[in-house]
DNA sequence: AGTCATCATGTACAATTTACACAATGATTT
DNA sequence: AAATCATTGTGTAAATTGTACATGATGACT
């Protein structure tokens, strides 16, 4: 089906593989909401997720964590593989060669691709949003305010927000979304977001407390319009103990 | 890295991915005990895991439907990508063809390829193993007593129960596992041999029920050593509902 | 000094999960 | 025909976990 398939290459001149890309998705949080990170292509007002090509000389989730160092300057990440899409027509193929016909190359591209999924949940206040050789723009977008996006990324979009649910209802993952230090009213926010609903505070804090994944700090947070909350920590050796097994955890 | 790339061609010539493959973990269960189909290598004494190619003409859902068709002549199907391997070395390519070279053309063999696992739970009863060409036996094996397998197939195996257990335990996976009628002890056992513990009987049995996935039937199985127990039957409606969403499930 | 939004916290009730033992069945043996 | 034996089927009480809910304390701002 595909009319062509040159040998790809990449523009370190790395070697990659054919018909395979990678696409993240960047989850970052601030200001009670989750965002997450797109890129703008040149000379358009497309938008699409961060993505790349795998090269023959690393592992897939090295290609992954480099996409992520490329588009944050982040070296410490938390990451997840949750799918890999394959579907025929994922995209209609014309349309984006249209669109994009300016930054790619039509002769180069192939008429499918199969690309392997993986979300990435970042400290927000620690990302240097970093725009790729296709595109002028990097920037968080409020995950409800997400425009259509290029290629099937909405709906890969989805699939990792259903699976961060899915994972988040078994197992601790905010470390990396927060700051090393945070309040217990900033942890059930994220909470609150990725979940898409609403936490009782009270239950919230005897939860968290109980799980021991916290520690409680002699400190508040100054400089708030209201009462100082107090801040927390957390306890490294008991996160990574619950999280064992299953997953990229990169710290 | 690879050192050749020719344009693969699977046998049917229709055009494949290159450097891309795909692997089954086929679940069934009998006799108590859960079993995974594996295959024998022409004139070797190595087993694999069940796999293939992704043609250009297919989804790579369909290629897992395809591939588990021909093993084990089964249409309706309980599927589930669970996670691409991409590591650089997988698995040691030279000790492989030295194994393998008489059935594989080293040629033609990629110094690396990626894979996509699928797990499948089928009714062990009307499965007909069906070796492919490169292998003249196609077997259960129990899953104890999965022999050491050819490339990094006991890891993909491994991560696939692993998958297996953590979808158990928040939808009802049994359907596909069991004949359409079964036993109240069969099904629990089934649930001991996936999550690898001992289940008390009455809680179990309780739990069922109160979901309302299975429907009594007003028949007992004849033929047994012992007391004849009652026979039961899913829900189809309600066991669908509580599938809602997420997944791919064939029917 | 007063206002106001936010933070911190405990208890009672409901729901769920866990632990646990014995009588009934029916093929097999004596 | 009676006894044996492995297996099936079933209920209750205790413990644990989850849920609902309201008020006083704080500290910046006016």
């Amino acid at each position: 089906m595909p009319k062509k398939r040159p040998s790809n290459k990449d523009f370190d001149n790395e070697e990659v593989f054919p018909q395979l890309s990678l696409d993240c998705v960047i989850f970052g949080f601030n200001d009670g909401t989750l965002k997450v990170l797109l890129l703008k292509w040149k000379g358009t007002e497309y938008w699409s997720l961060p993505g790349g090509l795998i090269r023959q000389s690393e592992d897939i989730d090295n290609a992954a964590i480099r996409i992520l160092q490329e588009r944050t300057g982040l070296g410490q990440i938390f990451l997840r593989q949750f799918h890999t899409f394959g579907k025929i027509e994922r995209y209609d193929n014309q349309k984006i060669i249209s669109k994009l016909s300016h930054v790619i190359d039509p002769e180069s591209w192939y008429d499918r691709a199969i690309s392997i999924g993986y979300y990435a949940l970042v400290d927000y206040a620690e990302v240097f949003p970093n725009p790729d050789q296709f595109t002028d723009e990097c920037q968080w977008w409020i995950l409800e305010e997400v425009p259509e996006l290029l290629f099937d990324h909405n709906e890969i979009l989805k699939k990792a927000l259903h699976s961060l649910r899915l994972e988040l209802s078994y197992q601790p993952v905010g470390y990396n979304l927060l700051s090393e230090k945070f309040t217990m009213p900033e942890m059930m926010r994220m909470y609150e977001a990725i979940l898409g609903s609403k936490i009782d505070p009270r239950n919230f804090q005897k939860k968290i407390l109980n799980s021991g994944i916290v520690i409680k700090l002699n400190e508040v947070k100054k400089g708030l319009a209201h009462k100082s909350p107090n801040l927390y920590m957390f306890d490294k050796v008991k996160y990574q103990q619950i999280l064992e097994g299953g997953g990229l955890f990169i710290i």
